[in-house]
DNA sequence: TCATCAAACGGAGGCATCCTCCGCATCTCT
DNA sequence: AGAGATGCGGAGGATGCCTCCGTTTGATGA
């Protein structure tokens, strides 16, 4: 009878299945920083000391790993999002958030794959990051949209991508400094007066 | 002592190496539209009815063989931009290429690898298509620039990379409306007074 | 027409990775 | 402590990459 009560009730996790599921990200993240994303998932397992089976079981598909991976950071960029958006004015708002994502883009070494699973690539899924994105990159867009002090009629989420691409050169490049002018140029095409 | 004169002499080339190459080419362009630009060479060359040595003779790399899948297109679209900045105003020239370049990128349905390979992606080598692509885009940029009409500070290529940024998604989206959104506001931009 | 030999062929094989599957170990809860 | 759920792990089958080299083929000149 007792059961009636316990179907909802949540078995706590056990323990070394929290620990693997830490230790595979972090030894992920380092091969991601060293390797790019097309690390060998099989020597991550063995960097983090499991199994295949356990990194696959936690994390079915690379995507998923690399979400987890990047989870923090795209956190820390929500936030910030929600933060500038109070403070400064919209355009300036938009203007420094992409900087930031900018500065976020440049800690990837390997980007390629990281920025299709963070932003929308091509594979089929690639469900929650860009749904994590979408909705700060939104907001500041309307709101400079809607302040009158910009027009822009692109997807917000193709801000991003745009960037990116600049981005799809190898580091070292002068790379930075031309996302940033690719914002300025599209930000001035914003406010441009028609 | 005739062998001096021959020395410079080219023979002509084996008959069945070039339908090989030919037939692989049509299988590469087949089988990249069908699957992306990550479809087995293995498969290729199958398709092709030749070996995988073959195959890999011909074209050491991948991206070898995918721009010698393009290669045809690529020429078109160098020859698209002496024209145009021939005939049109620079800014119009500008414009009607980018939409010339966004139009071909909407015939590729793989899309990924493609573009890194045509712009010059994060792989080491990247020789040919960027430089090819590079002269003509940095006419219409710089003609543009000179003619006091525009104001364009990044590197001509990183508009197409931004561009190209956008098209990474999947095919049936509206992306190639959104791609020209951008770069009518990438050009509005350029042509704000400041 | 035929002999010659450079050029081209092709696929076996070694290596790497992917991903699944399932018997076994470990942990949580009572 | 005992039971059953949960997680572990790595062998194994599949696939793809790329190299290497013995064999075949075709262009050429006599």
């Amino acid at each position: 009878m007792s059961q009636e009560f316990r179907r909802t009730q949540v078995r706590q996790p056990r323990a070394d299945g929290e620990r693997n599921r830490a230790r595979i990200i972090e030894a992920a993240k380092q091969r991601f920083a060293e390797q790019g994303a097309g690390a060998a998932l099989e020597q991550i397992a063995r960097d983090a000391g499991v199994g295949i089976g356990t990194l696959y079981r936690h994390f079915p598909t690379r995507d998923v790993l690399i979400e987890a991976v990047y989870r923090h950071e795209v956190d820390a960029l929500v936030v910030a999002a929600g933060e500038l958006s109070a403070k400064e004015p919209p355009i300036e708002a938009l203007r420094a958030w992409l900087a930031l994502f900018i500065e976020f883009l440049d800690t990837k070494q390997g980007i390629g794959a990281v920025l299709d699973t963070l932003i929308g690539g091509s594979e089929p899924l690639y469900s929650g990051t860009p749904a994590q994105l979408s909705p700060p990159i939104d907001l500041l867009v309307s709101r400079a949209n809607e302040d009158g002090a910009a027009r822009i009629e692109i997807a917000p989420l193709d801000l991003l991508r745009a960037i990116a691409g600049v981005a799809t050169i190898r580091p070292g490049a002068a790379w930075k400094r031309q996302a940033l002018a690719l914002v300025d140029l599209m930000l001035r095409g914003a406010q441009a007066t028609v």
